[in-house]
DNA sequence: GTAAAGTTAGACACCATTGTCTAATTCGTC
DNA sequence: GACGAATTAGACAATGGTGTCTAACTTTAC
């Protein structure tokens, strides 16, 4: 009879490094190769010589290909989920050097959860697969772009309180200010080459001066001074 | 021996409508099962099938699985191409009313070339084929973003000169106004679904307002005349 | 050391797919 | 109607993938 050897990691258990260390090659190995070639293209043996792990173990912690490919989607999702959370903490909490700030900011997002590699793989993941698993793509429109919109929008709405920004729709300028950030960057992140920090750094300045020339109020007039944002280079 | 018989449309050749007829509904089959599928995932019988054609026919117009998977993304490639360049001759030529027309410009830019059926394939076809094919990569960012983003970058430097907009930077702007129109209809054509007319609308406007409260210069102020370059068509 | 668990390479049946071949059939044209 | 070209269904070998199994091997816990 088949022992069901789904190994679940028992803390403290027996062997648990070892097997450990394999379930995650085999997870990022299975990454890899599904990124690359797509579920239908992705085959097992490739998947384990790239673990350096025996087909059978692939088959002994993860019951057949499917098992994997799930465990790998939800594995990858629950990591961008962190990591896209640890960053919306730092979001800007108040107006000054909103340029500077909004600009690190967007830099922070674009590196760690746009254009590093689970988020490359996620966009590929769900436009490839996603018409095959329905589910799969729901879940990344819950826990991806609909999460990330709607908590960009609360802090905008935060922001704007103690900032200069004059937002009549907290959503829509989240979504925008995503779509400006991202107006190059999902290009050139779209074949292998990861964008360099300079790229980033540009791209972001450029989203966010366009944002703010939208959605930002010119610095007090009573100053005297009816200098406008986009004239400061003066 | 075998005879090579790679069917060259002949201008006025015998039985002609005939094989066209095959050669288009093969291709659009394959189009659509590609598409769905991957080039992995998808067999020449399911294509055959769908195309309602045997086997042997398609191997007898498009030698091998290759040839028709090039064959498919070259013909997209130049519907696409000719769709975005008629649409781009709609651009608009004068200031009168920039919202507006703006807003219907990328109403149509979004339902002909971004949103439709030929649209997502490239897209999808592009992210998930691009890595094993580099070469269809290039293509596609020649003929593609590329070269939309510096035609609309020329388009809005000819609307500068008779509208009131204030842009520095035309590749920038050209980026910006295309990943705003954007924001929210690569997410919903992602999936099946096609955004209805309502939808495009309101997306448009949505974009084409912020953009213009970035670049546009305000209407002259009622009193002190801003007017210095109010060239406007009555 | 020993025993149990996990790992490995290899063989295996099974299935889907590619691409070829053939013989029968249909289609378009004269 | 007759001819040639295109099309069709089906058989076919070859290939490569999945998932199972086994027998040897290694690691780990005690």
């Amino acid at each position: 009879m088949k022992k069901p050897k789904v190994p679940q990691p028992k803390p403290g258990g027996p062997t648990q490094k070892g097997q450990c260390a394999k379930r995650v090659s085999i997870l990022d190995a299975a990454a890899e190769v599904f990124c690359r070639e797509g579920f239908a293209g992705a085959s097992i043996d490739e998947i384990a010589m790239e673990a350096c792990v025996s087909r059978q173990t692939v088959y002994n912690h993860y019951r057949e290909k499917e098992t994997l490919f799930m465990a790998v989607v939800q594995d990858i999702l629950d990591r961008a989920n962190a990591a896209l959370f640890s960053i919306l903490a730092t979001f800007p909490d108040n107006g000054d050097n909103l340029e500077d700030e909004l600009t690190a900011f967007a830099v922070r997002l674009n590196k760690n959860c746009v254009c590093n590699h689970d988020g490359k793989f996620i966009r590929k993941l769900v436009q490839t697969e996603g018409e095959r698993y329905p589910h799969l793509f729901e879940i990344w429109r819950e826990q991806g772009p609909g999460k990330i919109g709607t908590a960009l929008a609360a802090l905008f709405a935060r922001l704007s309180h103690v900032a200069r920004l004059e937002i009549d729709d907290f959503d829509l300028a989240a979504k925008q200010f995503l779509a400006l950030v991202n107006a190059d960057l999902q290009m050139i992140s779209f074949f292998g080459g990861t964008p360099t920090d300079e790229e980033l750094e540009k791209s972001a300045r450029a989203a966010v001066r366009t944002f703010l020339r939208a959605y930002g109020r010119p610095p007090a007039r009573e100053a005297g001074g009816v200098e406008e944002l986009r004239e400061e280079t003066a």
